[in-house]
RNA sequence: GCCGGAGUGGCGGAAUUGGCAGACGCCCUGGACUUAAAAUCCAGUGAGGUUAAACCCUCGUACCGGUUCAAGCCCGGUUUCCGGCACCA
C-alpha cells in the first residue's frame, strides 16, 4: 500500500462525517450510558488570514487524547466554535466596506474548512458563535442577571484610551502601556466606565483552584494575577482634624518605624482639607504633571521618587502619638489599598528611597540590617517598638500588632487583592449590545429579559466616532427608547461589551447548543459540566480563564450550573516557532501556512509532526526537513501491508512494550515519545522483516489518534470491521512487556567496564557469578582488592575496589 | 525587583525521576540500486586520543563547589535565556 494522502484524506473525512461517529451522545440518547469525557479547546477568533500551525498544534493535543478516550470506550464531546466578535473584524469591515457579519461567515467558513481538512474529530453538530443572536442574547441575559444582584456598577474614571482604536481598554488589554491590538500608547482618559465587580469573587477564584487539575504554573500564574495580601487597614488621627487617615499596611508591626504618610495624588482628603494646607499651588501642580503621566510612566519609568509635603496637615502615630509628617507621591497608587500608605523607610525599599531624597528620619525596628546602606526587608528581632520589643518572628509581631490596633480601635486586619474590576465596555459596533437603557428618572434600567436579544442594529459606517464614542450611537431609532420601569423617555446604552464576555461561558452552550429556551439545559449541563480537560495557550490562562471562572462561578452561586468550577484540568501547549526561531509573525515572514504543507505532504504528516517535533508544552521551531521524517514514517507504515508474514515471538514483546508506551504517554501528553516509540517499532519491524495481521492491527490503532486517514485506509485494506477510530483501545500484557533476560551495566568504581545478560530478577549472587566470567571487568579488578559490591536489581551493578 | 520554567551532539529533542547520557527524528558521510539524478534500502555519525581495527583510554548534560558506590537529575552558589507580574504598601 502507499501512502496517497490526497486520494485517502478527503474520502476517510466524508465517511467520518456520513456516519457522525463523532457526534457525542446527549443524555438520554443510544452512546450516553457511557462515561461521559468533555475535551475542551480554546475557540479560535477567525482572522482573514485563516488558521496558522499554531492552531493546529493547540488543537491536535486533545484531538489526540479524546480520539484515544473514544476508542477507550468513552462519551466524548470534543466541540469547536468560534470566538467572532471584536476588533480586526470591525477594522476589516471599515476598510473594505463590507458588513462585520459578511466578514465573520467569510472568515468563519475558511477556518472551518481548515478544521476538517486537518481531519479533526469535532463534533460539528455543536459549533457555537459569539456572534450569533442565539448565543449573545445569552451573553446578555447573563450580563442582566448580573446587574441584577449588584455586580455591574457604572463609575466615571481615568480609563487606558487608545486614540487609534478609540476605545477604551482594560488594564488588561494595555499592559506595557500600549495598546494591545493596534501597540500605539494608551493615554489615561476620563469617561463613564461599566465594571463587573469580579474582585467579589477574589476570594472563591483562589480557593477554587484547591479544587482543580491544573498544571502548577497555570495555577502560580492564577494566584498571583488574583494577588491576595495579608495585613491590616490602619486609621491614623490627623491632627486637629476629625477625619482619619487610613491606610493598609502588610506590615502593621513596623508601626513604631513610620516616619511619614504619603497620599496618592488623587486623594480626596487632599481636596477637602484644600483650606488648611497652605502650600496647595504646590501640590495642584504636583497633581497635574501626575495626571499627565499615562499608568505606563508612572509604573515603569519613573523610579526615581517624586513628591511633595503637605504643608498643614499632620498624622498622629496611634501607637506612640508621634506627630508625623504627611507627603503626596506618586508612587502610591489611588488604586490599590486606601490610596495612602504609613511610610517606614527602615524596611521598605520605595520608602527608604523617599525618605533619603526628602531627607526624612529613618528609624530602626527591625534588627539584621544595615540601614544606613539600604532598606532591610528581612525578619529579625523587633527594637524601638515598645510592646513588640523581643518579637523575632514576623508572624507573632503581626499578629500582636493587630491585636494591639483592635485594642486601640485604631485599625484591623484586612485583606487585599491586586486583581482589579473589570472594565466591561467598549466603545465599538461589534460586540454585544449592552442591555441597559438610561431614563431620566429611573436611572440605569435593564432591558426586560423577555425583550432579548437586544439585537445589533444594522449599520454601513462602522468607524468610532470622534472623542472615542461608539458608532451605535449615531442610530437615533436605537438610542431613542421608552423605560421599561416608567415609559418615559430613555436612551439606549450604546457601547458594547468586550470580547472576553462571550468566551467567558461559550462551553456551556456546548452542551445545549440548540437550545432556544436557556442557555442550556440542566440536564444536559449536569450531564456533561465540568470540562474534563481543558487546553489552550498560556497567554489565556489569566484573563479568560479568570473571566470565564468568575462568570461560572457566578451562575453556579445561582444554582444554574452543577459544579463549582467549570475546568477539572487545564494544560497548555508551547508555541511553534518559525523556521528561524522567532515567533512566528506576518511582519518577520517567517509564519508557516498548515494549508501548504497539507497540500505538499497531507494533514497526517502535518499532524503527525506537530506532536512529534518536542515536547507538546515547550515552544519549538518549525523545520520542514523534519516534516519529510515525518512523511518519511508514515510511507514506511503504509507499506506494511506488503510485509505480511508469520508472527514472531520477539515482535510481539515489543509491540507490547509499544502499546504500553504509547497509552501512557498519550495520557500525560507526552506525543512525541509515543511517537518515537512507534518509529522505533516499526524499525524493528522492518529488521525483522515481516509482520503478522494482528500485530499490525493493533499498531494501526495505536498510530490512529494521530495520523488517522491512512490508518482507516490500511484498517480497511487489512479486513477490519467498522472504523478503526471507534476499534477497541489495544491492551496490554504486562507479562510480556517485561523482558526474561536484561542487559545490565557493570562498573569499577563507578565507571562502566562490561555489559553482562541476567535473567531477570537475578539475586546478587548470581549475577556475581556471571560477572565473574567477564573478561573486561575481571581484567579491570587485576591486582584489585574488593570492598564493596552494590547490586541494583535488574539495572545496575558496581564494584568498588582499591 | 518578584514569581514560574529552562540551559544536554551540527539541529529538534530522549533519559523508567539517583543507575550504561544522547532514544526517536533531522542534517551529514559511505555503500547498494540507477546511464545519471531523485526516491528507496543498508551502514556510520558527541569530542579527543592510542590503534591494523577497536569491544582500549580520556573528556563530556551552562559555570563553580558539595553529597553519594553512582549526579543531566539531589544540595549551596553563579550565570544566561524564555514566560508572567511589577512603586501592590
Amino acid at each position: 500500500m502507499k501512502h496517497e494522502f490526497k486520494a485517502i484524506e478527503k474520502k476517510w473525512q466524508d465517511k467520518w462525517d456520513a456516519a457522525e461517529i463523532f457526534k457525542a451522545a446527549d443524555p438520554g440518547e443510544k452512546g450516553s450510558e457511557k462515561p461521559k469525557f468533555f475535551a475542551l479547546v480554546e475557540f479560535p477568533y477567525p482572522s482573514g488570514s485563516g488558521m496558522h500551525v499554531g492552531h493546529i498544534k493547540a488543537y491536535s493535543g486533545l484531538e489526540v487524547i479524546s480520539r484515544k478516550k473514544r476508542m477507550d470506550g468513552y462519551n466524548v464531546m470534543f466541540p469547536m466554535g468560534f470566538d467572532a466578535f471584536g476588533l480586526p473584524t470591525e477594522n476589516t469591515a471599515i476598510k473594505t466596506g463590507t458588513h462585520p457579519r459578511k466578514v465573520t461567515d467569510n472568515n468563519i467558513e475558511k477556518f472551518t474548512g481548515q478544521l476538517k481538512r486537518a481531519g479533526f474529530a469535532f463534533d460539528w453538530s455543536r459549533v457555537v458563535d459569539t456572534t450569533d443572536v442565539d448565543y449573545y442574547k445569552w451573553t446578555q441575559w447573563i450580563f442582566l442577571k448580573m446587574f441584577e444582584n449588584g455586580l455591574v456598577f457604572r463609575d466615571t474614571a481615568l480609563v487606558n484610551y487608545c486614540p487609534e482604536c478609540k476605545v477604551v481598554l482594560s488594564n488588561e488589554d494595555s499592559q506595557g502601556g500600549k495598546c494591545d491590538i493596534c501597540h500605539s500608547d494608551i493615554v489615561q482618559k476620563s469617561k463613564d466606565v461599566w465594571y463587573l465587580r469580579i474582585t467579589e469573587y477574589a476570594d472563591k477564584l483562589l480557593t477554587g483552584l484547591e479544587e482543580v487539575d491544573y498544571l502548577p504554573n497555570i495555577k502560580q500564574q492564577q494566584v498571583n494575577w488574583i494577588g491576595k495580601s495579608e495585613g491590616a487597614f490602619v486609621n491614623f488621627a490627623l491632627a486637629n482634624k476629625e477625619d482619619k487617615l487610613r491606610i493598609y499596611t502588610t506590615r502593621p508591626d513596623t508601626l513604631f518605624g513610620v516616619t511619614f504618610m504619603v497620599m496618592a495624588p488623587e486623594h480626596p482628603l487632599i481636596d477637602k482639607y484644600s483650606a488648611n494646607i497652605s502650600n496647595m499651588a504646590e501640590i495642584e501642580s504636583y497633581r497635574a504633571e501626575c495626571a499627565k503621566k499615562t499608568e505606563f510612566e508612572r509604573t515603569q519609568l519613573v523610579k526615581d521618587k517624586t513628591g511633595v509635603r503637605i504643608e498643614g496637615l499632620t498624622a498622629i502615630n496611634p501607637v506612640n502619638n508621634k506627630e508625623i509628617p504627611i507627603y503626596i507621591a506618586d508612587y502610591v497608587m489611588m488604586g490599590y489599598g486606601t490610596g495612602a500608605i504609613m511610610a517606614v523607610p527602615a524596611h521598605d525599599s520605595r520608602d527608604y528611597d523617599f525618605a533619603k531624597k526628602f531627607g526624612i528620619d529613618i528609624i530602626e525596628v527591625i534588627k539584621g540590617g544595615n540601614i544606613a546602606e539600604e532598606a532591610y526587608t528581612g525578619d529579625g528581632e523587633m527594637v524601638n517598638s515598645g510592646f513588640l520589643n523581643g518579637f523575632n518572628n514576623k508572624k507573632d509581631s503581626i499578629r500582636r500588632a493587630i491585636e494591639e490596633l483592635e485594642k486601640l480601635g485604631c485599625g484591623e486586619g484586612g485583606v487585599q487583592y491586586k486583581m482589579k474590576d473589570w472594565a466591561f465596555n467598549r466603545q465599538r459596533y461589534w460586540g454585544e449590545p449592552i442591555p441597559i437603557v438610561h431614563c431620566e428618572k429611573c436611572g440605569m434600567v435593564a432591558v426586560p429579559y423577555e425583550e432579548l436579544p437586544l439585537k445589533l442594529p444594522d449599520m454601513d459606517e462602522f468607524a468610532p466616532g470622534q472623542g472615542g464614542e461608539s458608532p451605535l450611537a449615531r442610530i437615533e431609532s436605537y438610542v431613542n427608547c421608552k423605560c421599561p420601569k416608567c415609559g418615559g423617555n430613555a436612551k439606549r446604552e450604546t457601547d458594547t461589551m468586550p470580547q472576553w464576555a462571550g468566551s467567558s461561558w461559550y462551553f456551556l452552550r456546548y452542551c445545549d447548543p440548540h437550545n432556544n429556551d436557556f442557555f442550556a439545559s440542566e440536564e444536559k449541563l449536569k450531564y456533561w459540566m465540568p470540562v474534563d480537560w481543558y487546553n489552550g495557550g498560556m497567554e489565556h490562562v489569566t484573563r479568560h480563564m479568570i473571566y470565564s471562572r468568575f462568570w461560572y462561578k457566578f451562575l453556579y452561586d445561582l444554582g444554574l450550573v452543577p459544579v463549582s468550577e467549570p475546568y477539572a484540568k487545564r494544560t497548555a501547549q508551547g508555541l511553534i516557532l518559525g523556521p528561524d526561531g522567532e515567533k512566528m509573525s506576518k511582519s518577520r515572514g517567517n509564519v508557516v501556512d498548515p494549508n501548504d504543507v497539507i497540500d505538499e505532504y497531507g494533514a497526517d504528516v502535518l499532524r503527525t509532526y506537530i506532536l512529534f517535533m518536542g515536547d507538546y508544552a515547550s515552544a519549538a521551531p518549525w523545520s520542514q526537513s523534519s516534516v519529510r521524517g515525518c512523511k518519511r514514517f508514515l510511507e514506511r507504515y503504509a507499506a506494511l501491508s506488503d510485509m505480511l508474514g508469520a508472527r514472531n515471538d520477539k515482535l510481539i514483546r515489543s509491540l507490547h512494550k509499544t502499546i504500553k508506551k504509547v497509552t501512557n504517554d498519550i495520557d500525560t501528553m507526552k506525543f512525541n515519545t509515543a511517537i518515537a516509540a512507534m518509529m522505533s517499532f516499526m524499525n524493528e519491524i522492518y529488521d525483522v522483516g515481516s509482520i503478522d495481521k494482528e500485530s499490525l492491527l493493533v499498531l494501526t490503532k495505536l498510530l490512529c489518534p494521530f495520523a488517522p486517514h491512512i490508518c482507516e485506509e490500511m484498517w480497511e485494506s487489512l479486513g477490519g470491521k467498522g472504523f478503526c477510530s471507534e476499534a477497541a483501545w489495544p491492551e496490554y500484557d504486562e507479562a510480556l512487556t517485561v523482558d526474561d533476560e536484561k542487559e545490565i551495566a557493570v562498573q569499577v568504581c563507578g565507571k562502566l567496564k562490561g555489559v553482562v545478560v541476567i535473567p531477570a530478577g537475578a539475586e546478587e549472587d548470581t549475577v556475581w557469578e556471571i560477572i565473574t566470567k567477564n573478561e573486561s571487568v575481571m581484567s579491570a579488578l587485576d591486582g584489585k582488592q574488593i570492598i564493596k559490591k552494590i547490586y541494583i536489581k535488574d539495572k545496575i551493578f558496581n564494584i568498588v575496589a582499591k
